[in-house]
DNA sequence: AAAGCGGGGAG
DNA sequence: CTCCCAGCTTT
């Protein structure tokens, strides 16, 4: 059997990466559990911000069964504050797909891994060569950078063809007797050494960097699209009647599914009789897709009033809304007002 | 092929 | 402010 030569570009990007690499929990396992568990949290989501849910959902779910057999509501509550929650509901389907179709035994091979739900190419080549040493090359929002950098490929990385010329070009470079760690060290690069806005004065590739000697680090990736953001205003009422908070769950399609809220205004409200008091709100709330202006206000409803509960509401504990997953604007309304007791009770121990 | 989906940090 | 992060699913 011959060894295939190693790229000058592969060889100096692992030799960095023995030098620069950061001791990451997910990095001193080869289980395919904890990989997966790590990738699907990293998913659009930094390092830093992803580190301290994957020590808690490790903790809480230390095995595959762990997960599958666990409420999706605990799930949905440790993924609180970490986004695209369609991540964590989607882990869990895995999970119980693990359990039911492979017998409780992680899938060891790229083809099987990418039919689990929420497993895309890039994170069924990362679990496959990091958790089994299979030759398949991920590429993610670093791999672009860093190969359309050094090797000037003007593909625009919003387009549908990119995925698959970056994946040619990033296959091409991987050394089959290393694969996971060539992974790594091409991902860690664009992490830490080819940022968006980089220094390029220690970069170990400024000799071979195309971009560099043609002065275009700044010009690559090319990325044609832009995400238009669209207001909408969503004011809620916190409505309190004997000890307990009328709350739901977002079961329709759009954001938070899956997530709890109080009562969200979409009507004149002529079945709540009763003074409101206002709440401190957050001025906008953003995300990458919405500018969110929100409104609230705070209404105790008698104990002896029959009240109409308006259509997919109910009445629920402190306590067990606690427990629940809400999203970040509701956490941002509940600590902007620890004076209003109720909301004092559902205030969370942690994001 | 394009749109939808969270939240946060860096510059 | 803008950009983009160890992307995937749905339309």
């Amino acid at each position: 059997m011959q060894k295939s030569p190693l790229h000058p570009f592969s060889a100096t990007i692992m030799a960095w990466y023995a030098e620069h690499q950061r001791e990451l929990p997910w990095r001193q396992t080869q289980d395919p559990y904890a990989i997966w568990l790590s990738e699907i949290i990293l998913q659009q989501t930094r390092v830093a911000q992803g580190l301290p849910y994957f020590e808690r959902l490790i903790t809480a779910f230390p095995t595959v069964r762990d997960l599958a057999e666990a409420p999706e509501a605990s799930l949905l509550r440790l993924w609180q504050g970490l986004g695209y929650y369609s991540r964590a509901r989607n882990l869990q389907k895995a999970a119980q797909m693990v359990m039911r179709d492979f017998s409780g035994v992680f899938p060891q091979s790229y083809d099987e891994i990418i039919r689990l739900p929420g497993v895309g190419p890039y994170t069924a080549a990362a679990i496959a060569s990091f958790a089994f040493d299979e030759a398949k090359a991920v590429v993610d929002g670093n791999v672009y950078r860093v190969l359309s950098r050094v090797f000037a490929v003007e593909t625009d990385i919003a387009s549908s063809a990119a995925r698959g010329v970056f994946t040619s070009l990033a296959q091409s470079l991987i050394p089959m007797q290393d694969p996971a760690t060539f992974n790594q060290a091409i991902m860690e690069f664009g992490a830490l050494q080819c940022t968006p806005s980089p220094d390029c004065s220690d970069c170990p590739l400024r000799v071979s960097c195309a971009a560099f000697s043609e002065h275009r680090v700044a010009e690559l990736p090319i990325k044609s699209k832009k995400t238009k953001v669209k207001e909408i205003e969503m004011d809620y009422l916190v409505i309190e009647q004997n000890g307990q908070l009328l709350v739901r769950e977002r079961t329709e399609k759009g954001i938070w599914k899956g997530m709890w809220e109080f009562y969200l205004i979409e009507d004149a409200c002529d079945w709540l009789p009763f003074q409101r008091q206002a709440l401190k709100s957050p001025p906008v709330h953003l995300l990458s897709h919405r500018k969110i202006h929100c409104d609230a206000w705070y209404v105790q409803v008698p104990d002896n009033f029959e009240l109409e509960i308006p259509e997919g509401y109910g009445w629920m504990s402190p306590s067990d809304f606690e427990s629940k997953g809400k999203p970040v604007l509701l956490l941002n309304l509940i600590t902007d007002n620890l004076d209003c007791p109720i909301l004092q009770d559902i205030s969370p121990t942690y994001l």
